[in-house]
Formats: C-alpha cells, sequence, structure tokens
DNA sequence: GCCGTTTTCGGCCCGACTGTTTTCAGTCG
C-alpha cells in the first residue's frame, strides 16, 4: 500500500472520529499523521521492510506506527473497517462542504437520516434543515450556496498557470505611489505544485487606493466583495484573489501566518507556547508580562525565537523548526544558480526555433551552456531525429560554437526507451554525444514491474547520462506512472546518473518528495526546461521552485556547475 | 494519539466570523 492511500485511511480516520465526538486532540493527531504520511520522501512499504523506525516520523507513535505496519502488511486495518461500520456510507462527503463540520453532519446523518451531499439538497430545498435547533434559513440557504460553489469550483490550479496572473497583478499595483511590501502568501509562495485560493498582501500609506486599483484591474472577471482594507476577486482561470491591506509594524507577523503551512505554524506556537510565548498573526505575547511585539518583517519573527529565516518552501512541518533552531537548515538552489540547461528543443523535432535562437536566448539568460536534446526517431509525430539528421545537427552545433565566445552548445538527444526497454538510437552514435537523455513517451500503463524495469534498463545503459522526467505523469490530466521510483533511486545512485527535475509546470516531475528523497540517497539532479520555444527556457524557475521544496541546495544540482565539470559528470 | 533538558502525565495554536442566541457553539483558515 502506497503513502497516499495510507495517508487517506488515517485522514478518513480522523474524519470518522470526528463525527464520533472523540477527543479532539486524538483527531489533530490523525491528522497530523496523515499530513506527515502524504509528504513522506520514503515510501512507508519499504520502511517497514526494511525495520526503520516509523515512530522518527514526526506526528507518529507507537499506536499508529503499529496501525501503519498492519496497513501494510495486511493491506487494512481492523479499527479502521469496525470505525466505518459505525456510520452510514458517503456521510464524510458531508464534511466536505464548507460550513459544515462534524457536529452538523452528524445531527444531518441521525435527525434527517441524510447520507449524501444529493439528500441533504433535498432536504435543504423541502426546509427540514431550516427547522432543526439552531439552525435558520439563512444557514440552510448557506449550506445550498456552498454545494453549488462546490460543484462549479475548479479543481486546484497548476502553480504555472497561478504565478504568471498573479504576478502580473502584483507588477500592476506596485506602480501606485505608496504601495509597500506586496506579495503573495499561502500554498503559492510556499511554491506548492497545485494552488486553491490565492493571498495577496502589502502595506500602503493609502490602503484603499489599492484595494480600490486592484478590483478595477483588467484581469479580475468579477468582484466578490470589496472593503476599505480587504478584497475579494476573481482572476481567470477561475481563481480566487484576496488582497488584504495590513499594518507595516505587523507586516511581517501577518505575513509568516498566512503563508502557513498550517502545520508549521500549529508547530512552532505549541513550541513556543512551552517558552511561555503566545504566536498570533498580531505578534508574539510574552504571557509573563502580557505584552505584544511587533514584527515588520519576518526575519525579525524568527529571529526573536532564536530561529534561522526558514524559506516558505520549507515550512511543512517536516523537520524545519529543529533544524533552524541549530542554524542548520540547507541553503537553498536559487535562479541565479543555475548555468546551463540540459533538455532543449529545437525546430529539428518539435520545437519551435532553431539551435541558435534557443542558444542566444540561453546566453541572455546569463548560461554558460545549453543541451539540443531533440526527440529520437521513434516519436515520429515529433518528426523524431534517424541517424543521418542527427549527424546532420551535430555538423550543425560544431559549427555555430565557432562564434559563440565562451558559451557552449553541447550535443545531444532526449532518446526514446521503448516498450519493450530498449533505447532507440544505436550505440555507437550515442557514443558521439554530449548527452544523452533517455525517456518514456509511451506505453505509460505498463505494469509496475514493466515500466520500471524499462527505466532501470536505461540507467544501466552506459551511454546514458539523465532520466528524464521519470513518472511522466501530468498535473491534472495524466497520473504518474506506476514507477517503483525507490528502486530507480537506487539504480540512479548506484551508476551515478542524473535523474531529471523537468521544469515544465504540468510536468514537475520528478516531484517535490521524490526530489527529498533521491537527494538524500545522493542522486544527482539536472532541471530541465524541455523548452521547446525560446521563451519556455523561462520555465526554470518552476523547476528551481519545486527544487527548493525538495530541499535542494545548489551543489546537488548538475546544471549549477562549470562546464568543465559538466563535461566530466558526462563523459564517466 | 503524541510528546517531553521544566513533565512519562497532563497538557495539546490562535483568532475571527456567523448565525442563532441573549452568552455561545460551530466552523474556518
Amino acid at each position: 500500500m502506497k503513502n497516499t492511500e495510507i495517508a487517506k485511511v488515517f485522514q478518513d480516520m480522523a474524519d470518522l472520529l470526528e463525527l464520533k465526538g472523540e477527543n479532539p486532540f486524538k483527531i489533530r493527531a490523525y491528522q497530523r499523521a496523515a499530513r506527515a504520511i502524504e509528504h513522506l520522501p520514503k515510501e512507508l512499504e519499504i520502511m517497514v521492510e526494511e525495520g526503520e523506525d516509523l515512530q522518527a516520523i514526526p506526528g507518529v507513535g507507537e499506536a499508529i506506527a503499529k496501525k501503519i505496519t498492519e496497513l501494510v502488511t495486511t493491506g487494512k486495518l481492523r479499527i479502521y473497517e469496525e470505525l466505518k461500520s459505525e456510520f452510514p456510507e458517503g456521510i464524510t462527503a458531508l464534511l466536505e462542504i464548507p460550513g459544515i463540520g462534524p457536529k452538523t453532519a452528524k445531527r444531518l446523518s441521525t435527525e434527517l437520516g441524510i447520507k449524501s451531499v444529493d439528500e441533504l439538497e433535498q432536504a435543504i430545498n423541502d426546509g427540514r434543515v431550516a427547522k432543526l435547533f439552531r439552525m435558520g434559513e439563512k444557514t440552510a440557504d448557506n449550506i445550498l450556496q456552498q454545494i453549488q460553489a462546490l460543484r462549479r469550483k475548479d479543481q486546484r490550479i497548476p502553480i504555472g498557470e497561478a504565478l504568471p496572473v498573479v504576478e502580473e497583478v502584483l507588477d500592476a499595483l506596485r506602480t501606485i505611489p505608496g504601495v509597500k511590501n506586496l506579495t503573495a502568501a499561502g500554498s503559492l509562495r510556499r511554491f506548492r505544485e497545485t494552488v486553491g485560493d490565492i493571498d495577496l498582501m502589502g502595506t500602503a500609506d493609502n490602503p484603499e487606493t489599492v484595494i480600490k486599483a486592484f478590483v478595477s484591474l483588467p484581469q479580475v472577471r468579477q468582484v466578490l466583495a470589496q472593503g476599505p482594507t480587504k478584497a475579494s476577486v476573481i482572476l481567470p482561470g477561475g481563481l480566487q484573489a484576496d488582497l488584504r491591506m495590513v499594518e507595516h509594524d505587523s507586516f511581517g507577523s501577518l505575513l509568516q501566518y498566512f503563508t502557513g503551512s498550517k502545520q508549521h505554524n500549529i508547530a512552532l506556537r505549541t513550541k513556543e507556547q512551552k517558552k511561555g510565548l503566545k504566536l498570533s498573526e498580531y505578534g508574539i505575547t510574552d504571557l509573563a508580562t502580557n505584552t505584544l511585539e511587533k514584527f515588520a518583517t519576518e526575519e525579525e519573527f524568527y529571529h526573536r525565537l532564536g530561529l534561522q529565516y526558514i524559506p516558505p518552501e520549507l515550512r511543512e512541518d517536516r523537520g524545519e523548526i529543529e533544524l533552524a533552531e541549530n542554524g542548520a537548515l540547507p541553503r537553498l538552489i536559487e535562479l541565479s544558480d543555475i548555468r546551463g540547461d540540459f533538455h532543449v528543443h529545437t525546430k529539428w523535432s518539435d520545437g519551435h526555433d532553431s539551435i541558435e535562437d534557443m542558444a542566444k536566448a540561453a546566453k541572455a539568460l546569463g548560461y554558460k551552456y545549453i543541451a539540443i536534446t531533440d526527440h529520437s526517431v521513434g516519436r515520429g509525430i515529433a518528426k523524431g531525429l534517424n541517424e543521418e539528421r542527427l549527424r546532420q545537427q551535430i555538423e550543425e552545433i560544431r559549427h555555430l560554437n565557432e562564434s559563440l565566445g565562451d558559451f557552449r552548445i553541447l550535443t545531444g538527444i532526449e532518446v526514446d526507451i521503448r516498450a519493450d526497454g530498449t533505447i532507440d538510437l544505436p550505440d555507437s552514435l550515442l557514443a558521439e554525444l554530449d548527452v544523452v537523455i533517455a525517456a518514456i513517451h509511451s506505453a505509460m500503463t505498463q505494469s509496475e514491474e514493466q515500466i520500471t524495469r524499462r527505466i532501470l534498463n536505461a540507467i544501466e545503459d552506459p551511454h546514458v547520462d539523465i532520466i528524464a522526467h521519470p513518472t511522466c505523469r501530468l498535473i491534472g490530466e495524466r497520473e504518474p506512472a506506476a514507477v517503483d521510483m525507490e528502486a530507480v533511486f537506487r539504480a540512479a545512485a548506484r551508476y551515478n546518473k542524473a535523474l531529471e527535475i523537468n521544469a515544465m509546470p504540468d510536468r514537475l516531475d520528478l516531484k517535490d518528495t521524490h526530489i527529498y528523497r533521491a537527494r538524500e540517497l545522493g542522486v544527482k539532479l539536472a532541471i530541465g526546461t524541455d523548452a521547446h520555444s525560446t521563451a519556455q527556457l523561462g520555465f526554470m524557475r518552476f523547476g528551481v521552485g519545486i527544487a527548493r521544496r525538495g530541499w535542494c541546495r545548489a551543489e546537488d544540482v548538475l546544471n549549477t556547475r562549470p562546464i568543465e565539470e559538466v563535461l566530466a559528470f558526462f563523459r564517466r
């Protein structure tokens, strides 16, 4: 059983215990464990198999460790099955509706016999819900609104779609005189791969001017609410954005609060509570003297607690607070560390621009090198290169390199790993190239054994340097292939091959927890944009963002290195 | 159910909003 499924069981148990009216702290313990498991870089199956101490996972104690072992070894959890049998099926679906918590859900179930969202809608329309004690017309109507909103609500939006829209909005607002500190908070700032609603924050001499400008921006599709310091709007793509203008002297603690994550803030507050400090969005209260200290910046806020500044991407309650306390946080990779791009397509296959255009654009970004990695012949639909055309391309690159100064174009290929696990071009040709990227583009629904074997074959192939987009997922569109990632990481470490962090915003493949685990095993990583045009070279920032969420330092990433080191790695 | 250089028992983040109530329960982020 995979971590995502196990996390789901514990989240479900938390919901059921809530309905049951159990101790709220027990419920929170289950929720915390579910979150921790969801973000765990290593599969629990493997941890159990290897006899690792599950209680080392924050939020997992003796009881939950036992339950994990039971789930992993038997595929079931007896106490969970018992708990489920106490409630009508589907009742937890009611908890998905904003405004309905455990108390309301339970009453709807016991007093009206409601077991589904559809039945609830029926009951509201019949007027049965409004008649319940401590309910009323207004409550019933609000629930109905929420049900309808839930039904038409788009899923979470990939960060690659949200970020450009939000940045446009922020850039426009920054031109207003007197505006300061304007920034996005929430999961967007933590660079989660998808985002829900967007929280924007700022300070200004005249907040109301900023709010007015915000609601009248051309990007705004609809204004949901507007007050003197806060407004909610709908942006393109159905994205809801809230802008709140706050007092300058408490901006730091407010930004910290609205950035989250919730689990990070709970962990931080619990810890500081024991030292007699109460943390809130308004600042830090010393409970001994009952005085509130405000913070204009997040840096000051964290430093006051004796902690290093914690970058937003690390704020997920994965041990970052303890490291910050010991001054041991990693120095995360930054976009400016990047010296080149190993995954670039051109007109030779399915790209839009010439080799020269791509090289010049990369040089303009301050890079020292790029690798041209067009598709191989097996990708007929993408005009994949056969032996003859690849030789011609190599010639063109040699010629171009003569006039590019200290910038270097590397020859390369994104070679197909065929369905049977063989490689799409002959060894003799691959041996001539500076860099060989191997990738799966077909038969992605093969069994775990088959598809993992294909990738392992490629890793073991002496000519292959990098495995591109290892799971082949497309966020919101295509589930990842059933690859045994732990096996891939171990093989990559053993054969000293790099794994790609594909920076295309709908791929982000490897994802954050994969990156964390690969790095832990000493696997080299390569952030590649998979650019099919000069503009798409700019995807690099998405790759860097997700790498930061995987706790990546510059030294973990191959394309932060000077060309000599890169070539030495490829020539091994 | 978790956790601990104050605790192995007794705590457990914090504040705001809403609607139904006359002081608060339930829910949310």
